[in-house]
DNA sequence: TGTACATCAGTGAACGCGCGTTCACTGATGTAC
DNA sequence: TGTACATCAGTGAACGCGCGTTCACTGATGTAC
């Protein structure tokens, strides 16, 4: 089950042959990333990031039209990157089985793997960040929040309800819930490993997640 | 199962006969926990407060040496108060019933009603907020905020660990990682409850993650 | 192939204000004798 | 019971600096003819 995935620690989509300008803008939004990751966004200086990148502080209104307007493509970014990469490792995971209780196993290990090597780098997640600060941003952004949150809940709903099709689950637990379930862990496992600086707790949490659908799903 | 318990959304541990200056300090200790969990910390102003508290900013000051000793005088009631709260709900859920199985699923149905009380309120938890601006805070904070959440794995895992001596689990879920998953769905749930908005989703989770349980130790 | 103009990707200097922090001072309450 | 002094719980004014934002200007690259 040891599946070579990409190494996609960068949360960046980074596409080819971009101009000068976008090249730096995509370096600022990295190092912004980097930043909100650490210390929020209140906390995050434009300074700071404009002398990382190397460039000045009006260079850096030229790209984004204010603070605001880089967390909103930030975050934007980070929706977009993150969907394509559960989308790959979904994806990987009913190419080597057909069956959705094992393909959804298969997933919840590529997805605990993955996470665990983010989190090795530099444990994170602009999405909890955003939540917990929520009030710090324009509105828009905290909808857009919102907006990922609920997809990945959907998305996650979609799956184990195909697999209730074929597995009838042994106890009454509403599956809408135990996909949010996932989303929670995933958040929460995170703010554990920032917490007690144990990068582990993530793949962990995945894996503790993964043996009770198992568990759940498994015949008698 | 619906027990009555003690109504305490507020954080605070308001012990009675407080000298005036106590008064206001816990005042402005609530305030500031308010606009935290809001805002984030980086975003919270000391203006603001004290307007708020009705005292100047030179009042502030003659209170709390500067902005990270809010912060940690904060957090230190906070985990008194919420140590508090889940004793509490341990002892009153052992009162219930001895068996450790079932007086664990009392305990969660308590602690799932009166985290959604708290969170219909406003949902917040400061330890996450923390956590995902660690790089915001004075180092000794940060430490403070892991060694709360260390203390809740471990109460949790002592608990599973018992009910595990008489009831042999169906499955080889580390019970490490499901104390910690106990955490993790907390605040994971709190997070998705502020970012799409339904405060219910704390409530939710947690009885989701109370079923789980109950499958895992319930005899085939 | 050369010239004219437009757009790109910035620079440099300045502004202004909010915010944390300090400092000298003060009225009210408590305590000792 | 009254007086002297100490501590409590603040006030008011000022400081200074960091940080977001603006604005006029500029060299390099692209495009039209």
């Amino acid at each position: 089950m040891n599946v070579q995935i990409v190494d996609k620690t960068a949360p960046a989509v980074q596409s080819r042959a971009a101009s000068k300008g976008e090249r730096t803008r995509e370096r600022i939004l990295d190092l912004a990333y980097q930043s909100v990751i650490e210390k929020g966004f209140a906390a995050t200086c434009i300074e700071e990031l404009v002398e990382a990148a190397g460039i000045t502080k009006s260079g850096f209104f030229y790209h984004f039209r204010d603070k605001n307007d880089l967390a909103l493509q930030m975050l934007e970014r980070f929706l977009a990157s993150e969907e394509a990469l559960l989308d790959g490792l979904m994806r990987r995971a009913l190419e080597l089985t057909s069956d959705p209780l094992h393909a959804y196993l298969v997933f919840l290990k590529l997805w605990a793997e993955t996470l665990t090597e983010m989190a090795r780098a530099q444990p994170g997640c602009i999405v909890a960040t955003i939540a917990f600060q929520e009030r710090a941003f324009a509105p828009e952004i905290a909808r857009l929040n919102g907006q990922g949150v609920d997809l990945w809940r959907r998305d996650a709903a979609a799956w184990l309800k195909r697999i209730a099709e074929t597995y009838p689950p042994r106890a009454e637990v509403d599956l809408d819930a135990l996909a949010e379930t996932f989303v929670s862990i995933g958040i929460g496992s995170i703010a554990i490993a920032k917490a007690v600086r144990e990068p582990e707790a993530v793949g962990r949490q995945l894996l503790a997640y993964r043996e009770l659908v198992r568990l759940l799903f498994s015949p008698a």
